[in-house]
DNA sequence: CCAATTCATACTAAATTAATATGTTATCCT
DNA sequence: AGGATAACATATTAATTTAGTATGAATTGG
Protein backbone atom coordinates (compact mmCIF):
# COMPACT_ATOMS: atom_id res chain seq x y z
CA UNK A 1 0.00 0.00 0.00
CA UNK A 2 1.30 3.70 -0.71
CA UNK A 3 -0.06 7.24 -1.15
CA UNK A 4 0.52 8.35 -4.49
CA UNK A 5 3.04 10.69 -5.81
CA UNK A 6 -0.23 12.62 -7.27
CA UNK A 7 -1.36 13.17 -3.85
CA UNK A 8 2.37 14.23 -2.53
CA UNK A 9 2.53 16.87 -5.52
CA UNK A 10 -1.01 18.05 -4.99
CA UNK A 11 -0.38 18.48 -1.30
CA UNK A 12 3.41 20.13 -1.86
CA UNK A 13 1.42 22.70 -4.26
CA UNK A 14 -1.47 23.01 -1.87
CA UNK A 15 0.64 24.15 0.94
CA UNK A 16 2.32 27.14 -1.24
CA UNK A 17 -1.40 28.49 -1.79
CA UNK A 18 -1.78 28.03 2.09
CA UNK A 19 1.35 29.93 2.92
CA UNK A 20 0.77 32.74 0.43
CA UNK A 21 -1.76 34.54 3.15
CA UNK A 22 -2.35 37.53 0.76
CA UNK A 23 -5.81 37.47 -1.14
CA UNK A 24 -3.43 37.35 -4.71
CA UNK A 25 -3.66 34.01 -6.54
CA UNK A 26 -0.27 32.09 -7.24
CA UNK A 27 0.51 30.83 -10.59
CA UNK A 28 1.00 27.04 -11.20
CA UNK A 29 4.54 28.25 -13.00
CA UNK A 30 5.48 30.01 -8.95
CA UNK A 31 3.90 26.91 -7.23
CA UNK A 32 6.54 24.49 -9.09
CA UNK A 33 9.56 26.99 -9.24
CA UNK A 34 9.11 27.15 -5.10
CA UNK A 35 8.20 23.17 -4.85
CA UNK A 36 10.12 22.02 -7.98
CA UNK A 37 7.87 20.31 -9.87
CA UNK A 38 6.65 19.74 -13.25
CA UNK A 39 4.15 22.29 -14.05
CA UNK A 40 2.23 20.48 -16.50
CA UNK A 41 1.53 17.58 -14.38
CA UNK A 42 0.25 20.19 -11.24
CA UNK A 43 -1.77 22.31 -13.89
CA UNK A 44 -3.62 18.70 -14.57
CA UNK A 45 -3.44 18.07 -10.76
CA UNK A 46 -4.93 21.34 -10.15
CA UNK A 47 -7.53 20.79 -12.27
CA UNK A 48 -9.19 17.93 -10.34
CA UNK A 49 -8.10 19.52 -7.44
CA UNK A 50 -10.69 22.58 -8.77
CA UNK A 51 -13.59 20.11 -9.98
CA UNK A 52 -13.73 18.98 -6.16
CA UNK A 53 -14.04 22.82 -4.89
CA UNK A 54 -10.76 22.44 -3.19
CA UNK A 55 -9.24 25.46 -4.88
CA UNK A 56 -10.74 28.23 -7.33
CA UNK A 57 -9.34 30.26 -10.11
CA UNK A 58 -8.72 33.40 -11.88
CA UNK A 59 -8.16 33.27 -15.37
CA UNK A 60 -5.57 35.36 -17.50
CA UNK A 61 -2.63 37.56 -16.90
CA UNK A 62 -2.06 37.67 -12.97
CA UNK A 63 -4.17 35.02 -12.26
CA UNK A 64 -3.58 31.29 -10.43
CA UNK A 65 -5.06 29.89 -8.05
CA UNK A 66 -6.37 30.41 -4.37
CA UNK A 67 -7.95 27.86 -1.72
CA UNK A 68 -11.50 27.55 -1.87
CA UNK A 69 -11.79 26.72 1.55
CA UNK A 70 -10.55 27.57 4.94
CA UNK A 71 -7.15 25.57 5.67
CA UNK A 72 -9.22 23.24 8.70
CA UNK A 73 -11.67 22.19 6.40
CA UNK A 74 -9.27 21.03 3.58
CA UNK A 75 -8.27 17.65 4.92
CA UNK A 76 -5.67 14.95 3.13
CA UNK A 77 -8.64 12.92 2.50
CA UNK A 78 -10.05 15.05 0.28
CA UNK A 79 -6.74 15.60 -1.34
CA UNK A 80 -6.33 11.94 -1.88
CA UNK A 81 -10.26 11.50 -3.43
CA UNK A 82 -9.61 14.53 -5.90
CA UNK A 83 -6.58 13.80 -7.75
CA UNK A 84 -6.63 9.92 -6.83
CA UNK A 85 -9.84 8.04 -7.64
CA UNK A 86 -9.17 4.51 -6.71
CA UNK A 87 -10.36 3.41 -3.37
CA UNK A 88 -8.43 2.12 -0.59
CA UNK A 89 -10.10 -1.42 -0.71
CA UNK A 90 -12.44 -1.53 -3.67
CA UNK A 91 -12.49 -5.24 -2.97
CA UNK A 92 -15.93 -7.40 -2.60
CA UNK A 93 -18.19 -4.65 -3.34
CA UNK A 94 -19.11 -2.23 -5.98
CA UNK A 95 -17.85 -3.01 -9.84
CA UNK A 96 -18.29 -6.51 -10.82
CA UNK A 97 -14.05 -6.53 -11.51
CA UNK A 98 -13.81 -6.16 -7.96
CA UNK A 99 -15.36 -9.04 -6.70
CA UNK A 100 -14.10 -11.44 -9.14
CA UNK A 101 -12.48 -13.99 -6.51
CA UNK A 102 -15.29 -13.45 -4.15
CA UNK A 103 -17.39 -16.40 -2.86
CA UNK A 104 -20.67 -16.33 -1.85
CA UNK A 105 -22.52 -12.81 -1.28
CA UNK A 106 -21.93 -10.81 0.26
CA UNK A 107 -18.44 -12.10 0.35
CA UNK A 108 -16.77 -13.01 3.90
CA UNK A 109 -14.17 -10.89 3.24
CA UNK A 110 -16.24 -7.41 2.39
CA UNK A 111 -16.66 -6.29 5.97
CA UNK A 112 -13.11 -6.42 6.75
CA UNK A 113 -12.26 -4.33 3.81
CA UNK A 114 -15.33 -2.01 4.23
CA UNK A 115 -13.56 -1.44 8.01
CA UNK A 116 -10.64 -0.40 6.87
CA UNK A 117 -11.99 1.60 4.34
CA UNK A 118 -13.41 3.45 6.60
CA UNK A 119 -10.88 3.38 9.30
CA UNK A 120 -8.40 4.63 6.59
CA UNK A 121 -10.66 7.63 5.48
CA UNK A 122 -11.31 8.74 9.09
CA UNK A 123 -7.68 8.56 9.70
CA UNK A 124 -6.80 10.69 6.58
CA UNK A 125 -9.93 13.12 6.91
CA UNK A 126 -8.73 13.94 10.41
CA UNK A 127 -5.30 15.46 9.12
CA UNK A 128 -6.06 18.84 8.04
CA UNK A 129 -4.26 21.59 5.73
CA UNK A 130 -3.56 23.62 8.58
CA UNK A 131 -1.79 21.18 10.87
CA UNK A 132 0.21 20.40 8.10
CA UNK A 133 0.97 23.55 7.26
CA UNK A 134 1.76 24.37 10.44
CA UNK A 135 4.30 21.83 11.12
CA UNK A 136 6.48 22.88 8.19
CA UNK B 1 -3.99 5.25 -2.08
CA UNK B 2 -4.83 1.26 -2.55
CA UNK B 3 -4.39 -2.29 -0.98
CA UNK B 4 -2.47 -4.48 -3.85
CA UNK B 5 -4.60 -7.22 -5.38
CA UNK B 6 -1.30 -8.96 -4.67
CA UNK B 7 -1.90 -8.60 -0.56
CA UNK B 8 -5.96 -9.59 -1.23
CA UNK B 9 -4.91 -12.60 -3.15
CA UNK B 10 -2.75 -13.64 -0.38
CA UNK B 11 -4.48 -13.33 2.49
CA UNK B 12 -7.92 -14.88 0.85
CA UNK B 13 -5.04 -17.41 0.31
CA UNK B 14 -4.11 -17.46 3.80
CA UNK B 15 -7.06 -17.88 5.26
CA UNK B 16 -7.57 -21.04 3.40
CA UNK B 17 -4.70 -22.36 5.52
CA UNK B 18 -6.12 -20.90 8.58
CA UNK B 19 -9.79 -22.57 7.77
CA UNK B 20 -7.90 -26.32 7.04
CA UNK B 21 -7.65 -27.54 10.97
CA UNK B 22 -5.87 -30.31 10.45
CA UNK B 23 -2.28 -30.75 10.24
CA UNK B 24 -1.70 -31.73 7.20
CA UNK B 25 -0.72 -29.11 4.52
CA UNK B 26 -2.88 -27.54 1.65
CA UNK B 27 -1.11 -27.46 -1.67
CA UNK B 28 -1.52 -24.32 -4.03
CA UNK B 29 -3.65 -26.11 -6.36
CA UNK B 30 -6.30 -27.02 -3.40
CA UNK B 31 -5.88 -23.13 -2.37
CA UNK B 32 -6.53 -21.89 -5.78
CA UNK B 33 -9.42 -24.05 -6.16
CA UNK B 34 -11.12 -22.94 -3.70
CA UNK B 35 -10.30 -19.20 -3.82
CA UNK B 36 -10.38 -19.08 -7.32
CA UNK B 37 -7.06 -17.58 -7.56
CA UNK B 38 -4.24 -18.39 -10.75
CA UNK B 39 -1.85 -21.10 -9.10
CA UNK B 40 1.31 -20.18 -10.35
CA UNK B 41 0.81 -16.68 -9.51
CA UNK B 42 -0.18 -17.93 -5.61
CA UNK B 43 3.13 -20.17 -6.06
CA UNK B 44 4.92 -16.87 -6.55
CA UNK B 45 3.43 -15.09 -3.32
CA UNK B 46 3.73 -18.18 -1.62
CA UNK B 47 7.75 -18.22 -2.14
CA UNK B 48 7.85 -14.99 -0.51
CA UNK B 49 5.56 -15.59 2.18
CA UNK B 50 7.81 -18.47 3.25
CA UNK B 51 10.72 -16.12 3.23
CA UNK B 52 8.85 -14.04 5.54
CA UNK B 53 8.25 -16.97 8.03
CA UNK B 54 4.55 -16.95 7.66
CA UNK B 55 4.32 -20.61 5.94
CA UNK B 56 6.30 -23.67 6.21
CA UNK B 57 6.22 -26.17 3.06
CA UNK B 58 6.72 -29.51 2.93
CA UNK B 59 7.89 -31.04 -0.59
CA UNK B 60 6.64 -33.81 -2.69
CA UNK B 61 3.60 -35.45 -3.27
CA UNK B 62 0.71 -35.19 -0.39
CA UNK B 63 3.07 -32.13 0.17
CA UNK B 64 2.05 -28.59 0.38
CA UNK B 65 1.60 -25.46 3.01
CA UNK B 66 1.26 -24.52 6.20
CA UNK B 67 1.29 -21.62 8.60
CA UNK B 68 4.35 -21.18 10.78
CA UNK B 69 2.71 -18.97 13.33
CA UNK B 70 -0.69 -18.86 15.39
CA UNK B 71 -3.37 -17.12 13.94
CA UNK B 72 -2.92 -14.17 16.26
CA UNK B 73 0.71 -13.85 15.58
CA UNK B 74 0.06 -12.82 11.59
CA UNK B 75 -1.01 -10.02 10.87
CA UNK B 76 -2.40 -8.21 7.78
CA UNK B 77 0.48 -5.82 8.13
CA UNK B 78 3.24 -8.84 7.79
CA UNK B 79 0.80 -10.27 4.96
CA UNK B 80 1.44 -6.94 2.89
CA UNK B 81 5.16 -6.46 4.15
CA UNK B 82 5.52 -10.13 2.37
CA UNK B 83 4.70 -9.38 -0.56
CA UNK B 84 4.53 -6.17 -1.39
CA UNK B 85 7.57 -3.91 -0.39
CA UNK B 86 6.99 -0.90 -1.22
CA UNK B 87 5.98 1.24 1.65
CA UNK B 88 2.53 3.88 2.56
CA UNK B 89 4.66 6.99 2.32
CA UNK B 90 8.33 6.65 1.58
CA UNK B 91 8.59 10.59 0.84
CA UNK B 92 11.37 12.79 2.05
CA UNK B 93 13.68 9.97 3.51
CA UNK B 94 15.64 6.83 2.44
CA UNK B 95 16.52 6.38 -1.02
CA UNK B 96 17.63 9.61 -3.12
CA UNK B 97 14.96 9.30 -5.40
CA UNK B 98 12.32 9.62 -2.07
CA UNK B 99 12.91 12.90 -1.55
CA UNK B 100 13.73 14.53 -5.50
CA UNK B 101 11.56 16.99 -4.68
CA UNK B 102 12.34 17.74 -0.91
CA UNK B 103 13.20 21.48 0.30
CA UNK B 104 15.15 21.67 3.22
CA UNK B 105 17.13 18.94 4.91
CA UNK B 106 15.02 17.49 6.92
CA UNK B 107 12.56 18.21 4.26
CA UNK B 108 9.28 20.10 5.99
CA UNK B 109 7.30 17.10 5.13
CA UNK B 110 8.85 14.52 6.61
CA UNK B 111 7.46 14.41 10.02
CA UNK B 112 3.70 14.23 8.07
CA UNK B 113 4.52 11.56 6.03
CA UNK B 114 6.43 9.37 9.18
CA UNK B 115 3.33 9.57 11.40
CA UNK B 116 1.48 8.87 8.84
CA UNK B 117 3.64 5.29 8.15
CA UNK B 118 3.64 5.21 11.85
CA UNK B 119 -0.26 5.15 12.07
CA UNK B 120 -1.25 3.45 9.39
CA UNK B 121 1.36 0.50 9.99
CA UNK B 122 -0.14 -0.23 13.69
CA UNK B 123 -3.48 0.00 12.26
CA UNK B 124 -2.67 -2.98 9.91
CA UNK B 125 -0.54 -4.64 12.21
CA UNK B 126 -3.34 -4.73 14.64
CA UNK B 127 -5.61 -6.91 12.32
CA UNK B 128 -4.79 -10.29 13.16
CA UNK B 129 -5.80 -13.30 10.95
CA UNK B 130 -7.70 -15.20 13.46
CA UNK B 131 -9.92 -12.05 13.63
CA UNK B 132 -10.27 -11.94 9.98
CA UNK B 133 -11.11 -15.62 10.06
CA UNK B 134 -13.56 -15.46 13.25
CA UNK B 135 -15.56 -12.87 10.80
CA UNK B 136 -15.73 -15.08 7.67
C1' DC C 1 -2.31 43.62 -29.04
C1' DC C 2 0.78 40.84 -26.22
C1' DA C 3 2.20 38.33 -22.46
C1' DA C 4 0.74 35.50 -18.83
C1' DT C 5 -2.13 32.34 -17.38
C1' DT C 6 -5.83 28.72 -16.92
C1' DC C 7 -8.08 25.11 -19.44
C1' DA C 8 -8.34 20.87 -22.37
C1' DT C 9 -6.94 16.93 -24.77
C1' DA C 10 -3.82 13.76 -26.82
C1' DC C 11 0.24 11.39 -26.69
C1' DT C 12 4.33 8.78 -24.74
C1' DA C 13 7.98 6.46 -22.06
C1' DA C 14 8.75 4.02 -18.08
C1' DA C 15 7.35 1.28 -14.45
C1' DT C 16 4.38 -1.84 -12.24
C1' DT C 17 1.14 -5.49 -12.11
C1' DA C 18 -0.83 -9.74 -12.89
C1' DA C 19 -0.15 -13.09 -14.73
C1' DT C 20 1.88 -17.29 -18.00
C1' DA C 21 5.56 -20.46 -19.53
C1' DT C 22 8.96 -23.64 -18.83
C1' DG C 23 11.15 -26.04 -16.37
C1' DT C 24 13.82 -28.47 -11.86
C1' DT C 25 13.76 -30.77 -7.44
C1' DA C 26 11.76 -33.35 -3.71
C1' DT C 27 8.56 -36.74 -1.82
C1' DC C 28 4.85 -40.05 -1.55
C1' DC C 29 2.59 -44.16 -3.21
C1' DT C 30 2.04 -48.27 -5.74
C1' DA D 1 11.90 -48.29 -9.40
C1' DG D 2 8.79 -45.17 -11.50
C1' DG D 3 5.04 -42.13 -11.98
C1' DA D 4 2.31 -38.66 -9.93
C1' DT D 5 2.16 -34.72 -7.12
C1' DA D 6 3.68 -30.58 -5.53
C1' DA D 7 7.13 -27.07 -4.07
C1' DC D 8 10.84 -24.22 -6.00
C1' DA D 9 12.93 -21.05 -9.46
C1' DT D 10 13.40 -18.00 -13.20
C1' DA D 11 12.16 -15.82 -17.48
C1' DT D 12 8.79 -13.85 -20.30
C1' DT D 13 4.62 -11.27 -21.50
C1' DA D 14 0.27 -8.52 -21.84
C1' DA D 15 -2.23 -5.10 -19.75
C1' DT D 16 -2.54 -1.27 -16.94
C1' DT D 17 -1.03 2.63 -14.51
C1' DT D 18 1.95 6.38 -13.76
C1' DA D 19 4.33 10.42 -14.55
C1' DG D 20 5.09 13.16 -17.52
C1' DT D 21 5.35 15.85 -22.39
C1' DA D 22 3.24 18.21 -26.42
C1' DT D 23 0.23 21.07 -28.51
C1' DG D 24 -2.84 24.30 -28.52
C1' DA D 25 -7.26 27.04 -27.25
C1' DA D 26 -9.60 30.45 -24.20
C1' DT D 27 -9.23 34.31 -20.91
C1' DT D 28 -7.58 38.44 -18.87
C1' DG D 29 -4.34 42.42 -17.37
C1' DG D 30 -1.49 45.94 -18.87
Amino acid sequence: MNISTRTEYALRALTELALNATDKPVSINDICKNQNLPVKYIEQLFRKLKQNNLVKSIHGAKGGYQLALDLNDISLKDIMNAVDENNIAPYCSGKPEDHAHCIGLPCGFKKLWDEINEHTENYFDSIKLDQIVARL
